[in-house]
DNA sequence: TTAAATTAAGACAAAAGAGTCTTAATACTT
DNA sequence: AAGTATTAAGACTCTTTTGTCTTAATTTAA
């Protein structure tokens, strides 16, 4: 698995954002619902993000979260930092700690190639970029 | 991280005999001492292996494990699938059950992409392909 | 035939990941 | 001011991963 449960989950939740933007704040009962996530385990995984300023929060009624513009306009690639770390993009595939150019394992080369190749795509999105427009609705729910 | 640690280690194990493909059978020990890996657990590891008949074994004095023609010519992709499982290389990035060209996640071209090329990559690579001959010596070991 | 060396098997333990639950803090509404 | 809805925080539990340890089975060699 590339990424943890929870940081797919971090990722659906901002992107749900993205595609409410301007709607306001957004109950986390919503999203957890919505996308079928835990409410609590959510909750905390939206913590992370909002300790990172990706997100706004206001408790009580009518409280909920938001983007942040910092939020809206960060690359995945930052937003998988926050929750899960970004060593599989820098590390061996076969967990070798010297391995590189110079001592490459045997997959190191072709490993390396793939992976800085993914880190690209993580580092070329935003939220805003890959938020809804009108016309094309992407997938986001279980169901 | 892309491969569980236990995957990990069964690859470099395998690659490690078939670096030694003509050294008859290697004790366990050997590789856990060489390669670093704790021994009772490469044990287990390469118990899974032998089930699948990549490796053969052989109890007491002068035992120890060698690759089996099947092992030596099985694609990496194959090695993986018996550790870990392939659902990587075939889930959305999301983990959204349905997501597809039909119902596509925000991610999912992207990732498709880059997904088949890493399979591809594994699909192509046999340990023999990719062990070592005299000139090239490639990294296994931690240290 | 006995001792030693090795893999096989399974119970056990520690750590991390994933998720639940309870209580506190805060903000809105009446 | 009181009640209610919401996020915040932290303790707790369950599962999976990652090992460790003990014992059994097997094979070789003295």
């Amino acid at each position: 698995m590339l990424l943890s449960n929870k940081c797919q989950y971090a990722l659906r939740a901002a992107l749900y954002l993205a595609n409410h933007q301007h709607d306001g704040l957004i109950s986390i009962k919503d999203i957890s619902e919505k996308l079928d996530i835990s409410f609590h385990f959510l909750t905390k995984i939206l913590q992370q993000l909002s300790n990172e300023h990706i997100i706004e929060s206001q408790k009580g009624p009518k409280g909920g979260v938001k983007l942040t513009t910092k939020g809206l306009n960060i690359r995945l690639y930052d937003l998988v930092d926050i929750i899960d770390g970004v060593d599989t993009f820098h590390e061996c595939v076969l967990g070798l700690p010297g391995c590189g150019h110079l001592q490459p394992c045997a997959l190191h080369e072709e490993w390396a190639l793939r992976r800085e190749n993914l880190k690209a795509m993580l580092q070329s999105m935003t939220l805003e970029k890959i938020s809804d427009n009108g016309s094309i609705m992407h997938r986001l729910t279980t169901e």
